[in-house]
RNA sequence: GGGGUUGUAGGGUAGCCUGGUCCAUCCUACAGCGUUCGGGACGCUGUGACCUGAGUUCGAAUCUCAGCAACCCCA
């Protein structure tokens, strides 16, 4: 080999080494974020980061997705970012749950304020003195609102990009009240529903289970949670759903006049996705080449790439012929007809996740085709005319399938029925461990302990085989996920 | 919560141990011109950086301390 040739190799090497493989997901993790545009870490200050145009216009078409499921029967509404002192500190467990994370604004200007404000770390303790003046009778009932906004945590952890932030950019937080605690419950199924389809919209499969008593909301009765199982086994919290009961209805008087006149504290629920929705989408589909997106959320839907031999002019003309036919029927397309080779440019789309991309050359125009290459590597051509946006819609259509079963499929394999404590050990370190357990605190606590993970909760409506709890033998058909989690 | 590593152009790096050779290396990116274009093109020309602060020193990218920030591992 002479040097010329080394030197090749070399480069090409490094080109290639530009995003790591996905085998290595926090560090594939981090450089996919900047490569393919979707937050810039760099901003100054620790667990804060910006979003890229790119990455903005990614989030805005899924929280789409989140709006179009709540406003079937929710109010979009905004409350202030700050909450005074007097009002955070009414709810003694809430309070336990969150004062350490708490920023405090405690000046104007050069002035000490007299009364502290604090930077919402959720809303709670903002809209429920709203929700006691809002609320009078039974026919205000039930109420159900939503905003969505920033949020902001003192974390003291490691932060991490969509995962773990000090600014939460954006927190969907529903917040309903209810005659009864029947209601409210079931208020909290209906929340888990709308968020399963969310993600099975972005062909995310998730689990749920019910947390433990000891990892609930702050001030719930009891919490329910949805969860991704990221690459590398770990876990990711992507949505959660509370019965408050009346707890906070008691401490904010929250109060309705039921149909014989008596007052009747209401019956709260609240629920919440973030951005870490954005995390699980990266995080599930993404691939060595970069993001992979879900038609419904993909920022460009369709890119073409001219494949230009000699003469521009005919071929840029049939691609946008091509580009404005996608254009009429409101698809997102690009018509990339900038100086970099094909080649660049299949990779530069790649990287962004686009679903489908169409070449049209020379040679593709004397066959009267196109070719489509979808994100999951399929290579098509298709017959240029009138059907072409229906056929490629039908792609879109595939894909999705592809994607969810792909995913669905890699979830089934991380997780594993455990009978002992060491295989239960062993299981957590590539993925989540079923294990079979009684449902004491007691018991509980000391699986997190032996088995050097955290329990996610009770997998619901899906029982096991009678087995014996793994710590104190007892027979019982309960069980609960174990996971690292993120 | 504990430990480790790191901070040099838009991005990635060399130099740091052993202070002066450095108006700082190479790749990439960006701008201009030309030839190109079915999987990361090439030539020529040009642009651009030592995290912040203090200290040691005749002299600091290099040594010391602090701050800010980032990443990795473990709990």
């Amino acid at each position: 080999m002479n040097d010329a040739q080394e030197t090749q190799i070399t480069r090409k090497d490094e080109r290639e080494a530009k995003l790591p493989p996905k085998s290595n997901f926090s560090e594939w993790y981090h450089e996919l974020l900047k490569s393919a545009e979707i937050v810039d870490v760099r901003y100054p200050v620790k667990g804060m980061s910006v979003w890229y145009p790119f990455g903005f216009a990614l989030r805005s078409h899924v929280y789409q997705i989140i709006k179009e499921l709540l406003d079937v029967d929710h109010y979009e509404t905004q409350f202030p970012l700050l909450i005074p002192e007097t009002e955070f500190m009414k709810e003694a467990e809430h309070i336990k749950g969150f004062e350490d994370e708490v920023y405090w604004v405690t000046h104007g200007g050069r002035d000490p304020l007299e009364v502290k404000l604090a930077l919402r770390p959720t809303s709670e303790t903002a809209i429920y003195p709203m929700l006691k003046l809002w609320i009078r009778s039974h026919a205000d009932l039930p109420l159900r609102i939503y905003q969505i906004v920033n949020t902001f945590r003192y974390e003291t952890k490691h932060t991490r990009p969509l995962i773990r932030l000090r600014e939460i950019t954006s927190f969907k937080e529903a917040h309903t009240a209810h005659a009864t605690w029947e209601e409210a419950a079931m208020q909290v199924e209906i929340a888990v529903q709308r968020y399963i389809e969310f993600y099975r919209r972005l062909a995310i499969p998730c689990l749920v289970s019910k947390r433990p008593s000891w990892d609930k909301f702050p001030g719930a009765d009891y919490s329910i949670a949805l969860d991704v199982i990221m690459p590398d086994g770990r876990t990711l919290q992507v949505g959660t759903a509370h019965l408050l009961g009346t707890n906070f209805a008691k401490t904010y008087e929250i109060t309705y006049e039921d149909e014989h006149g008596e007052q009747r504290y209401v019956n709260q629920t609240c629920y919440g996705i973030s951005e870490r929705c954005i995390a699980a989408l990266i995080a599930v589909h993404g691939d060595d080449k970069g993001l992979v997106l879900p038609w419904r959320v993909a920022p460009v839907q369709v890119v073409i790439v001219p494949i230009i031999f000699g003469d521009r002019e005919p071929i840029l003309e049939v691609c946008r012929s091509i580009e404005s036919a996608l254009a009429r029927r409101n698809i997102r397309v690009r018509l990339d007809d900038g100086d970099e080779r094909p080649g660049a440019k299949f990779y530069k789309w790649e990287m962004r996740g686009v679903p489908v991309r169409i070449e049209i050359g020379p040679r593709d125009i004397k066959n009267g085709v196109v070719t489509i290459v979808r994100r999951d590597g399929v290579r098509k051509t298709l017959p240029m005319g009138d059907g072409l946006v229906d056929a490629i819609l039908a792609e879109a259509e595939e894909l999705q399938a592809v994607l969810y079963n792909r995913a669905k499929e890699f979830m089934d394999s991380k997780i594993k029925l455990v009978s002992s404590l060491d295989e239960a050990r062993s299981q957590v370190q590539s993925g989540v461990a079923r294990v079979p357990w009684c449902g004491s605190v007691e018991c509980g606590h000391a699986l997190e302990d032996q088995v050097g993970a955290n329990l996610l909760g009770e997998p619901r409506g899906d029982e096991i085989p009678p087995m014996g709890c793994l710590i104190c033998g007892r027979e019982s058909t309960g069980s609960t996920y174990m996971a690292r989690q993120y």
